[in-house]
RNA sequence: GGAGGAGGCUGGGUGAUCGCGGGCCUGGCAUCCGUGAAAACGGGUACGACAAGGCCUGAGGAAAGUCCGAACACCAUAGGGCUGGACGCUGGGUAACGCCCAGUGGGGGCGACCCCGAGGAUAGUGCCACAGAAAUGUAAACCGCCGCUUUGGUCGCUUUCCGGUCUUUCGGGACGGGAAGGUGAUUGAUGGUGCAAGGGUGCAACGGUGAGGUAAGAGCUCACCAGCGGCAGGGUGACCUGCCGGCUAGGUAAACCCCGUCCGGUGCAAGGCCAAAUAGGAGGGAAGCAGGGCAAUCGUCUGUGCGAACAGGCGGGAGUUCUGCACCGGCGGCCCGUCGGUCCCUCGGGUUGGCCGCUGGAGGUGUCUGGCAACAGACACCCAAGACAGAUGGUCACCGCUUUCAGGCAACUGAAAGAACAGAAUUCGGCUUACAGGUCGCCUCUUCUG
RNA sequence: GGCCCCAUCGUCUAGCGGCCUAGGACGCCGCCCUCUCACGGCGGUAACGGGGAUUCGAAUUCCCCUGGGGCUA
C-alpha cells in the first residue's frame, strides 16, 4: 500500500465518479493500473484544527495498513474527511471506514466475484486509457 | 486555620508489539532511475543508487495569532529631498524592538502588591452637542446680594398741632388717639450702578479651605494647600526639597499638528543551480530630435591619361558609432540622482521534476566574576526534528492522578469514566491570545492556641 | 507557508465624534384603495461581529479576539 500523491491521479478517481459516503467519512475509489493499492486521506480546513486533521489521517491511515491483508488489491482510494468526524472516538473511526469498505467491495466478502464487480467500472475518457 | 499577593518549574510514567520521518553502520550488488508488454533505448553512478537488517534520533510553552523587532536573500555597496508611517516620563540592557530591568510621577488596595499610549494645550488651528446668562473672551448677569435714585406699605422713636379720659397743690401731670414733618428698622415696585460669594445648568463655569476686610463682595489682604514662574541645594536624569515672587492659567493631541528618535522595498513561494518542455504567437506602447566621427556610394570640379580609369577638392549620403536632450524600463507614491536599453508591458503557450538555501545558532547547560536587576564577560561540557500532501500514531498491560458508584467506623478494596490548550515548515528575540491539573519556596492581612 | 483586506436590519447599502432612539432601497407583516389581483398610498417589523481602552460622549478613534475574502511558486 502506497500514498497517491499527484493531482492528475487524485482527479482521475474523482472522475470515475465511484464513492460510498456517511455524513463523516467519504471514500471514492477507482480501479488502477498499478496491482497495489493507492490512498490519500484529505481533511479540509473546515475538519478543525491541524491536531484535528492530522489524528483523522493517522487513525485512518493505520487501520487501513493493519486490515490490509482483507483489502482487495489494485484500488485507488481517496478518503474525504468531514467536519462531523472529529468528535468520533477511534473506534467509532473504525468501524465506519470497515462498513465503507463493504459497501465499495473493498473489503474481501465471503462470495466473492471479483470480475463481476469489475466489469461494470467506467473506462475513463471513452476507453481511451492505455494498458487495461 | 482562613483570606489573599507575586514568581519559578512541570505539562502523565514504564514496558511489549505493529507502523512513520531523518541520519549512520553492516552485509549483498552491474546496479539504479525513466519510457515500454517485452526486446530495447536514454540517463545516473562504485566518494553511487536501491532494497533489507541493526543502531541512534524525532514537536511546544505556547510550535498558535502573524502584532512588533532582527538575521539572511534579491532589487544598486541602499543614495538625497518631499510625502508617508511608527514610537513617545527618565536611566540602563540589547543585534534590534513598540520588548525587558531599575527608577520618577499619577491612580487603586488596610497590606503584600497591582495598574498607567505618561512629550508639548504658554507654537498655532479646530472641537466642546443638549442644557445653561455665559463653553475661553481677561467674557457674561437668569435667580440673586449691596448701597443709591424715585415711589409705596408696616413698625419703633421723636418734634409741632388738635381732640379724648383720669387726676390735680390748678402751674400742670399720667394714659391713650389723630394729622403733618423728621429719623431709624423692615418689606415691595422701578431705574441705572457695584459684585461674582451663593443658587441653578452642565463632564467641565476662570483656583480650594479658613480668617480679616467690606454697603455687599472679590487674591482686596493674610495663613495653609494646589497650580505657575524664578533662584538655591540634591540627583546622570525623570524629578524631589527649600526660599522668593506675582496671584490664575478649562478640557481634548488613541483631533489636525509641533518637537524629538527611528524607518528604502520585497519576502525562503526570498533567491541560486541542474534537468525537462513549449513558443518564437496575439494585442498595446516606444523606436524621436540636435551635434560630432567613420563611411559603402552618388553628384560635381580640377589634375593626369587617347581612353577606360586613377588621384585630389567640394557637396549630399544608406548605414554605423559617440555625446546631449527626449522616450522606455529597474531602484517604495512623487522629484532628484543613478543604472540599463532598443526594447518594454499585457495576454497566450510550456513545465508542476530534482538539488541547494535547510538548520551549529545574537545556541543551550553548569560554575565563577561584574551589576540592585535586565544583562554582560570568562571557563568547561553538550549538539538536540528538518518534512515537501507534509513524519510522534494504533493496540495491550501495569502504575500514578481526578470524579462517581458499591463495601467498610476507618486505613483501604473493587468497578466504571475522564485527563487541558494544542502539531515544527528559513531561523532567532519579544508581545498577545488559549490552557486540565500538579509542584516549589517567598511575602501580606486576619483569627486561634502556646 | 508568507503578505494583505473586509465586517451595519433577512439582502444590498448610507452614515464629519454629539441632530443616531442609526437613514434609504428591495423584502416581510398589517391597514386603505379595487368586485378581486397587481400597481399605488399609509403604518409597522428588523442591524452597528465580541471584549477592553481613549473621550463628558464611540457605529465612527486605538488595542485584542472571532468570522469571512483576496494575492503570492
Amino acid at each position: 500500500m502506497e500514498k497517491l500523491c499527484k493531482k492528475v491521479e487524485i482527479d482521475t478517481v474523482f472522475r470515475s465518479r465511484k464513492a460510498v459516503s456517511t455524513p463523516a467519512l467519504t471514500l471514492h475509489f477507482s480501479r488502477n493500473s498499478v496491482s497495489r493499492n493507492r490512498v490519500v486521506i484529505m481533511a479540509g480546513k473546515k475538519v478543525g484544527t491541524s491536531v484535528v486533521r492530522n489524528r483523522a489521517r493517522r487513525v485512518i491511515w493505520e487501520f487501513l495498513r493493519s486490515s490490509e491483508p482483507l483489502l482487495r488489491q489494485g484500488m485507488d482510494m481517496v478518503w474525504v474527511v468531514r467536519p462531523e468526524l472529529g468528535g468520533k472516538s477511534n473506534s467509532e473511526i473504525r468501524s465506519l471506514e470497515e462498513s465503507l469498505l463493504k459497501e465499495a467491495g473493498i473489503w474481501a466478502a465471503p462470495k466473492e466475484h471479483p470480475g463481476e464487480f469489475f466489469l461494470d467500472f467506467p473506462s475513463p475518457h471513452g476507453g481511451a486509457r492505455g494498458g487495461t
